[in-house]
DNA sequence: CTAGTCTCTCCAGTAACTGGAAGGTCAAGG
DNA sequence: CCTTGACCTTCCAGTTACTGGAGAGACTAG
């Protein structure tokens, strides 16, 4: 198939997918005489298989880590588990950074009255030197 | 005070200083006569309002927006009240998302042996069509 | 006078694409 | 046979918010 229905059946844009070839992340599985990506059944897969652990956070390279060990048969599954751990840890830390943002925005913006007055305890705290 | 004060006093890196005075968002109080930016105290404060607010996770434009909001006297805290809370439905919608992907990785993680096989449901999902 | 520390500008790179221009390819219709 | 339109190609630029480094000028202490 040519790139467009790859791009159907995978669910990821032609552009993002020229890009994973150029980068040397999914190679398409050859090219026409005309010079255009041929993708078939195993390209295919990998493809979809990217745009599930993207859509899981892992980064490029993490996706070439996985992508190396999906295509492995040999893997030890204690290998993947030590990325999906690493990934759950950062997911993790994002989380509490975000309630703490959340926590002290929240407070702030209760704070406000949110009218025609020009005093706002949200200016005066980022002002506030800390 | 040159740069390297107004970067300790601030918080900031020096680089990121020279970047925000590059793009227009904080411009330096003067120059010296060999060209060195000059801060003083109200360009200081607005450096140290931009850390702030971008330690909030407002983006630079956010950020541009607010110092306007900061320096004008006359400003509602309505308008200051209206952009924290955009921040604030980006931090929730973002807080969801982590805690589903949360859900889903640590699932697959407890389900996964972490052993020498190569049976592992952590890339048996990623590899499923979805 | 020199060594070391600032400072300056400019260029490139980061992550992961996305948009657009210029041009080649292919199938269908008139 | 030619054209139209939908594809496809490559290459370049832009996105966000910096960060690193080169090369060169400025200033300070000894």
């Amino acid at each position: 198939m040519k790139i467009s229905k790859a791009s159907e059946q995978s669910g990821l844009p032609v552009k993002t997918i020229r890009y994973y070839s150029d980068i040397g992340l999914v190679a398409s599985a050859g090219r026409s005489n005309a010079g255009y990506r041929r993708y078939d059944q195993t390209s295919l897969q990998k493809l979809i298989f990217i745009r599930r652990a993207r859509e899981f956070g892992f980064s490029i390279e993490e996706c070439r880590e996985l992508l190396g060990l999906y295509s492995d048969n040999a893997r030890s599954s204690a290998d993947v588990k030590k990325i999906a751990c690493h990934r759950l840890e950062d997911i993790r830390k994002k989380q509490d950074e975000l309630q703490c943002l959340y926590n002290e925005l929240s407070h702030l913006v209760q704070n406000c009255s949110g009218d025609d007055r020009p005093d706002c305890p949200i200016i005066a705290n980022l002002a506030d030197v800390k």
